[in-house]
DNA sequence: ATAATTATTGGAAACGTTTCCAATATCTGT
DNA sequence: ACAGATATTGGAAACGTTTCCAATAATTAT
């Protein structure tokens, strides 16, 4: 059997609770913990994290909940909440959803258990308001509900921001391509900006703004040219819509930036494999994370925090306009 | 405080043990079943996880262990983990080393904190044999040790049929670009393929295959199109090795299949944003995740498992090929 | 009807920590 | 040297389960 706590006691002639101070930084005699740790090392004693958990009534661990991990954007973000968490001394859950209800639910399920502290959700559905009561839940770019804290980023106005930006440069029929979140959330405004402005220099809109699985941009970008192939500007709203309708474009033979002007709204596109840097609007993911970590942790330790927390956006002029 | 199962015993009017057998299917009446089950709904109780660990001595948790999850292969991969892992029960925990040494140590010391029961790894570096041992480990392309069981394909082989399949389809300056694994692995089968094809066949080698950082593997590829422009067929090995060949060949005006025909070693490209098809040795990621939930849910058992698993690769012709 | 099984049950012990309390040892100032 | 404070210590209780054992209730065979 794995040797214990007491084992180690036994073999350092003290008792166990000197054993659980040496351990946790109690008051003891320097000889002792002396003794002690000899112990400690001659045994190779490792706490049980279990036994510890169940006494301190804490886990330790947090869960991310992403609709998908095989997504550049989400596997950033986890990874920037990654690091986040191992800095404030959390384990850290990562979750994908996979569209599925039922894994969102095993989440709120993993807190009534008592297996995490608390988790962050960057997904889709809306769950049962009772379920979540009093659970330390927070989220990215919407509310789960009233009372659920969550982070965004300045998504209106550094899309209207984006949208004059092409027109300063010259575009005279500019598009809209994004990918629509399932529930409502603070990613929508990145189209009403885009309308509005539309609106306001007497532009009609050319729009496409599905709700799409990862892995079928290329489709929703391909009708998107069909039905405006005289597009001279492009506003992509996301990741891999950026890159696929940058792909797209220099496939159909569109001069970029020459013909066609695209701007991206997302991060940081450090893994892009083209010598192209695309303009974008770039969230702070890491910045994102890491407000989004403290939050949580804040809430798991009682405090009270912001209910909503807006990040500034970066413009990065690439060369992907002119 | 939390309603626990002695809550429940008392409102069921039954002893705890009843309460736990309701709970974990042991022999009880229907009538008292009934009861017990009422309380339970009632109290809305649910079992606490970390107790239920601590009396069972499991945790019910597993590890994969990747060097980064920002990536196609690795988060793809990752996925098909967690498809498996819920199949058979367990939880997983993902954690992306970031090419940290320490960051692969504490998935060792969890396991002797008995904070998990098991890991997989598909990683970098080595480790001191004396503290992985008894340890239910497994991992990817490689033996950890001589003892630890491992998934891989059928690297050799397939690497040599694809190099012929491009002499085959005519070409005559056939280049290698890869990413070199840190530490040896199956992985390195492909290099020595094509290396002893290029001799059998007396050709020139024309090979990249340094340890690269994901995101630059750009750097590498340009490079590589400059010491060889004349080159007429690439074999590119991994995901983003792929994706950046053809994009800069794209790029640089190179036509494919015509001036330039590319295979790929490695997944399914399902996320592909191009309308093109890569013609690729396809690893079975799905297949290779579920053997090696599987074997290292047996070693936890207790169970013997073979310590070399290869699995079959699949020719897929798309259209970078003539 | 009675003995022998079998089904069902309650409750104590155990899992490995942390923490509290009381007890002892060591110190301080006079 | 002595009272009073302070530092250090051992060990029991508790965290919330599961599991074992003994006890009782229900069933069967004779």
């Amino acid at each position: 059997m794995a040797v214990t706590i007491k084992d180690v006691a036994r073999r350092a002639n003290v008792g166990v609770g000197t054993v659980s101070r040496v351990l946790n930084g109690g008051c003891v005699n320097d000889k002792t913990r002396e003794l002690v740790l000899k112990a400690i090392n001659d045994l190779r004693f490792k706490p049980n994290s279990t036994a510890h958990r169940l006494r301190k009534n804490r886990t330790g661990v947090i869960a991310v909940l992403v609709p998908i991990i095989n997504h550049p954007f989400f596997s950033e973000f986890v990874e920037a909440v990654e690091d986040e968490a191992d800095k404030l001394g959390w384990s850290l859950l990562i979750v994908s959803s996979q569209q599925k209800i039922d894994k969102e639910k095993s989440i709120i399920d993993k807190i009534h258990k008592k297996e995490i502290d608390g988790a962050i959700f960057v997904t889709h559905y809306k769950h049962d308001e009772a379920d979540m009561r009093g659970c330390p839940f927070v989220s990215i770019d919407r509310p789960l509900s009233d009372k659920v804290p969550y982070v965004t980023s300045n998504n209106y106005q550094a899309t209207a921001d984006a949208i004059e930006y092409l027109i300063s440069k010259g575009c005279k029929k500019i598009g809209y391509v994004g990918s629509k979140p399932i529930v409502d959330s603070e990613v929508l405004q990145r189209e009403k900006a885009y309308l509005d402005v539309m609106a306001k220099y007497g532009m009609p809109p050319r729009i496409v703004n599905d709700v799409i699985i990862h892995g079928d941009e290329r489709k929703t970008v391909d009708s998107f040219f069909n039905d405006y192939p005289d597009v001279d500007g492009i506003f992509a709203s996301g990741y891999t819509m950026a890159q696929t309708t940058y792909l797209a474009a220099i496939e159909k033979g569109y001069s970029v930036p020459d013909d066609l002007q695209i701007i991206a709204y997302d991060g940081s596109f450090k893994k892009w494999s083209s010598n192209y840097i695309l303009t974008a609007v770039e969230q702070p993911i890491a910045e994102m994370a890491k407000t989004i970590v403290q939050r949580l942790s804040d809430i798991i330790d009682g405090k009270e925090v912001p209910v909503r927390t807006v990040l500034e956006t970066k413009f990065i002029k690439g060369n992907t306009t002119k």
